[in-house]
DNA sequence: CAAACCTACAACCATTTAGTTGTAACTTAG
DNA sequence: CTAAGTTACAACTAAATGGTTGTAGGTTTG
């Protein structure tokens, strides 16, 4: 029994080099409309945190904890250009992410098809699927 | 200006169909390594929920409630097998969130792209942005 | 310089999350 | 039938999350 999961372990797996630390935090930050929602706007070119703070009900400092939570996750970066920082998106990341879920994907579909195969022994025409 | 975000929202965009709340259920269950490591054992072919509780350090309650939370994000069925229920993965809807996710990379990176060169262009004039 | 603007961050609040233990109900094995 | 195994769910706790307001510091602008 017990595997363990420790706090942070390197490795892991897929090809774009993530760690677990690195997966929570972008899933997390992809797990909330707002920040999707930024995710979007930046992507038509960099926004200050006060021009996107201007586009949603929400206060200028939610919206700055919502950068915040994009930046951790590398999703995007901030570049200071006199007394405002402009919010860019990383499409290097984004990249990597989706990438990794591909990844995710292949790995645990592929499995349960070759499982499902030893299940579906009394199905033998149903094994000829692709 | 406001934009507001609707707790519910139909439709929003990518191919796949989904709506931002199934989004959000499905990158915040993806974003906890128990329900990732869960996710890769059920690939393996199905476990019943005391099978997986009986493979980590947490209580079999705990296990029960990160089963529940791929189930509601429809990334794992369960089925009945006598006393027990049995998980398997949903590959249908990790498909979809791969697509989902290759969409917003396309969606968010393409305009990153373009708007790359009209901003290297007006590099000179972003004073009358403000 | 002074006022306005932009950002960072602290402190606080309400809700959700992830975990626990305990209890009840159902199913299978002896 | 009884006991053991499996699941569901309630109640509780601690920590994280998303939101708020307020304060302070740096940068323009007038």
């Amino acid at each position: 029994m017990v595997v363990g999961l420790p706090k942070s372990d390197r490795k892991t797996f897929p090809g774009p080099g993530f760690d677990e630390e690195e997966v929570d935090l972008i899933f997390h930050a992809l797990a909330d409309r707002t920040r999707r929602d930024i995710m979007g706007k930046v992507s038509q070119g960099e926004q200050s945190i006060s021009d996107l703070a201007r586009q949603y009900e929400v206060s200028f400092a939610a919206i700055q904890k919502h950068v915040s939570v994009l930046e951790r996750a590398s999703l995007v970066t901030k570049r200071v250009d006199g007394r405002q920082k402009l919010v860019q998106n990383n499409p290097e990341t984004l990249r990597r992410a989706t990438n990794l879920l591909a990844e995710y994907e292949r790995i645990w579909t592929h499995r349960i098809n070759a499982i499902g195969q030893i299940l579906d022994q009394e199905k033998t025409e149903e094994r000829k699927i692709r």
